[in-house]
DNA sequence: TGTACATCAGTGAACGCGCGTTCACTGATGTAC
DNA sequence: TGTACATCAGTGAACGCGCGTTCACTGATGTAC
């Protein structure tokens, strides 16, 4: 073979990592395919030999940025510091200020809602993985009945964030990304009924076992 | 005159009331000029005597759809109510499914976020013009201790509608919805200290009292 | 060992089309004299 | 009262450009004999 044996497979996945930053930077319609392979060192005319169309792409896209999601969320901490850690990250200046390195419903949620079906499919079966993942571990024994709070929540900060991008004052979109903390840890903490470490009343006596 | 007096502000009214439908349905990307002036009843050609530029329209946009939003909560019935009554509205199936009729910010607030300064300072503007009429209505004795907390909900709602929109399951986006509707209550009732009507005990001691 | 051919990821020009924007023109009505 | 001209919202063709997509071709390496 006149390429390593995986050369296309490493082309597809460098197109589909770089179009995620792009999209996400600049909107599924405000980037054009040229553009999206100059990005990943390629020219225009070889993308159809990866991808059927233009839409395909964007839902390869998609289910690879839920999928990286995903997978940050099940490196993080256990239990409820790990999922605060990520609300705080996630709820940041930083985050709403770095859009192409950030969550793609923030970035791009109305346009997915417009998108085509299989955009819409790829959107679905990632974000039920990203609340399964994380209500397993918000719920291990019941991960199903915390789903929906966690989508609640979920949708919660995509708001909070979006609202921030789109508001000029900076003091203004810190107070709603704070707000938005306090929303989101309040539901949850409601959200999981017998938490693992109850946060605010408990810690003492948890550390207490770990140290027996 | 050979047109009645105010025929160019009716037709620049007009352009900017179906580019509000249009541009909710398909996107700012999405609506080309020509599209938008045919919509109106109007020739390509003629946009130019109206707007400076379609970011200047989109601007235009913006700010009259958050008026007219705006409004709309301004003739709700007083108290939480009517706030309730328009979060029904706003969370419901046939809100997910009429965009064109529906929340600009729903529709569009990540295009608005990657948009303009002139498009991001009139959502900046509409935005805190409506949270501050909520705001009045909720808490008559001091709205600026609740602006924040209604931003969050507002944030809350949006992403609860983009997020149900975007999921091709209707009975998990109608979860969503729900979820969300009670998420939003939950935290109404939290931000106003002591409500003017506290829906939950003390409704009979009120009617009482209106009807002494 | 050397030559002819096959493979195939990627190139780059071209397709028709719609984009945002410009502009010479139209035509209905007003005003001047 | 009638004619010449001014006004101006709107028309529709055209501008250069980038869009998504197609396709003949390149060139590096593999295989056949």
């Amino acid at each position: 073979m006149r390429y390593e044996k995986d050369h296309k497979h490493a082309s597809r996945m460098r197109i589909i990592e770089s179009a995620g930053r792009r999209l996400k930077r600049d909107g599924i319609d405000g980037s054009g395919v040229a553009t999206l392979m100059a990005d990943a060192g390629l020219t225009n005319g070889a993308f159809y030999a990866h991808f059927e169309s233009k839409d395909h792409l964007v839902a390869a896209v998609v289910a690879d940025q839920l999928r990286v999601q995903r997978e940050s969320l099940a490196s993080l901490p256990a239990g409820r510091e790990g999922i605060d850690s990520f609300l705080r990250w996630y709820l940041s200046l930083e985050h709403r200020s770095n859009p192409a390195e950030g969550c793609p419903s923030a970035a791009l949620l109305d346009e997915i809602a417009r998108g085509s079906d299989a955009t819409r499919n790829a959107y679905t079966s990632g974000v039920l993985a990203m609340s399964d993942e994380v209500a397993a571990r918000l719920s291990p024994g019941d991960p199903a009945a915390v789903r929906v709070a966690v989508l609640g929540v979920f949708a919660l900060v995509i708001g909070a964030i979006q609202l921030a991008r789109s508001l000029t004052d900076p003091n203004l979109a810190r107070a709603v990304l704070d707000q938005s903390f306090k929303n989101a840890a309040e539901l949850l903490d409601e959200a999981v009924p017998s938490p693992p470490a109850s946060r605010k009343r408990k810690p003492v006596a948890r550390r207490r076992t770990e140290a027996e």
